[in-house]
DNA sequence: AATGAATGAGCTTTCATTCAT
DNA sequence: CATGAATGAAAGCTCATTCAT
């Protein structure tokens, strides 16, 4: 593993553990078992890692989300895998990647995050494509822009449980439940 | 105005100027005209004004989209209309929201955001079941939950196009449409 | 004594101890028995006391040549007088004037020395004038631009003793005695 | 060109151009174009080329003055002649000479400074005694201690010009000309 | 001899918080 | 209630120096 690659990891498991107000570079570079001095070769400043660590993220989420879903199934069916995905990723990162987002959003790299996102876009975008040329969702969904709106909307329902609620496992299933049958609707999915 | 609120919206003003983590306790108070000792008197420390800001948006943005929405209009039409509203607090307040929010996640206060975001779900909860009762949407909608993934999802696409996009016009009113159009499909709108 | 006046003094005593780069601003609150953040309420940076310092040691300076310089006496017994006391305050603080202005050349502060010197040339250039009133020196002589011939001359003599030689007093005594003839005849010194 | 003399070169470049404390040995590397590592062959410490440069900027002085004074020409003119030397040479070296003297000070390197300038004094030295011992200046001046105060007097009236005064060629003009009238006087010349 | 990545001690500066007035 | 000068802990960052290659 690089020395920056390193510094991702340790950043990583050092924000979760202490938050980003509290994390000290000192730490992350405790974490990685590398001097102080050898952060700044790699990193201008601490926060200038917070991009590269959202990177790091959302490709993981990306890789999880393109081999949790399984291609021989219904769409509805892979839709539903979709939304556990999303939602054991968010159970998993998500105080993470929100961390990280208000990280972002604190310093100039908001801009990026667009970026950083854009991967994730895309494949969503081209799941809905599929679905589309097989019939099997409404012809008038745009399946770039309906793809925002459904990451949007699932991650943003997962955060509900995951980040504030109580998480009753029961609220998370009837929340999901709700969430799935919004999305059938939205997408006027027709069994194939 | 009372020396809490003076504090209050002066940390408003300075937060969105300058971004949380460079905001000083000194910018506020100067913007606040007031002492800095007078600031530890209303707030035990720097980031406790944070939930007071929140609750002081978020009802901001309940009284907008409550008094915005036209009584005697159509379901589908008042739909618009707090789409229209939400869209357009995001443009004025997203970022503030965004900052808070990430101002909060960092500190102790994450279970506050919750009771903050409490009473626009509810109405947006109570919007549903009336129009539900009304037979305008479909029975399957649960309100309350529903409420909470519509305003995730409205809220989120509203932060794609303000707070990432480059924000043609046209990109947004694209979106716009998709979203809404998504929207009556996930609701099973019924032209009453 | 103010703060103000405590950090100066503290100063110019740990700049002659330990040079000016390995002078550090905790030394200097140190000695000055203050908190490390009270030396930025009164001096932006650590170097910004350096014209401060430099002011406050060309005031005493010229106090003392003001004070040592007998007014009944005839003129070249006033100059041997002048003489004297540059060459004892070079030995008294000549290292601390060395390092102060080493200390202002790096900053940029340089200019601010030439209004720091601006009374002691003009002591000596009324002192040159007087004299010439009186016709004890030469007609031809300009007293404010002779006034720093004469003060650049005496000081760097003052240095060659002090600084660099050896100091043995013999050799200091007859520097001493070779510029005042030096001055004599350069002044067309006329015995009253 | 040696590696050590492109160091010497490089670094007397960037000291004039960043002043010595902002002067990074890795600034001086880049601009010799040799590796970080590469300057501690040649030097042991950053502040150590400072004597080093010195040394090399006297020896040009010396160079510059004995090859810029015309043997022919009879006594005054040639004092003239040092007299525009050493102002052009401050004019051009001064700023980095004063630079140079202010390292050295901070240093332990102070006493290196007058066996560097030495060959400077010995020079003048010789030109007084030539001159004393053709009978054109007084035989009461003693050569060598007289070079000592004639450098340090030309030297400081080139000073006052060019690195404070805002030197308008006026000023520049008649202090030199007060400084050739109070030299003639001090000398007691007597025109061969 | 030359390199340049890595080191880590140590600095300046900041700023939340306190408390005597 | 209000003030604001004073505090001092704490952290980001720099950079001279080293050393394995």
């Amino acid at each position: 593993m690089s020395k920056e690659e390193k510094i991702i990891q340790a950043a990583i498991e050092v924000f979760r553990e202490k938050g980003i107000e509290k994390t000290k570079v000192s730490d992350i570079v405790k974490a990685a078992g590398i001097a102080q001095g050898t952060f700044y070769l790699y990193f201008p400043s601490r926060l200038s890692v917070m991009p590269a660590i959202a990177k790091n993220m959302v490709e993981r989420i990306i890789t999880t989300v393109d081999e949790g879903v399984s291609d021989h199934k219904p769409f509805d069916q892979q839709l539903e895998e979709v939304v556990e995905i999303i939602f054991s990723i968010t159970k998993e990162y998500g105080d993470i990647v929100a961390l990280i987002y208000a990280g972002i959003a604190q310093t100039e790299h908001l801009k990026e995050w667009e970026s950083i996102y854009a991967p994730y876009y895309d494949w969503m975008s081209n799941f809905l494509l599929t679905a589309q040329q097989q019939g099997i969702i409404r012809d008038s969904i745009n399946p770039s822009r309906s793809a925002k709106l459904i990451i949007g909307l699932i991650e943003s329902a997962a955060e509900q449980v995951y980040l504030f609620d109580d998480s009753k496992d029961e609220t998370m299933t009837l929340l999901k439940l709700e969430l799935l049958d919004f999305l059938y609707h939205a997408l006027g999915l027709r069994h194939a």
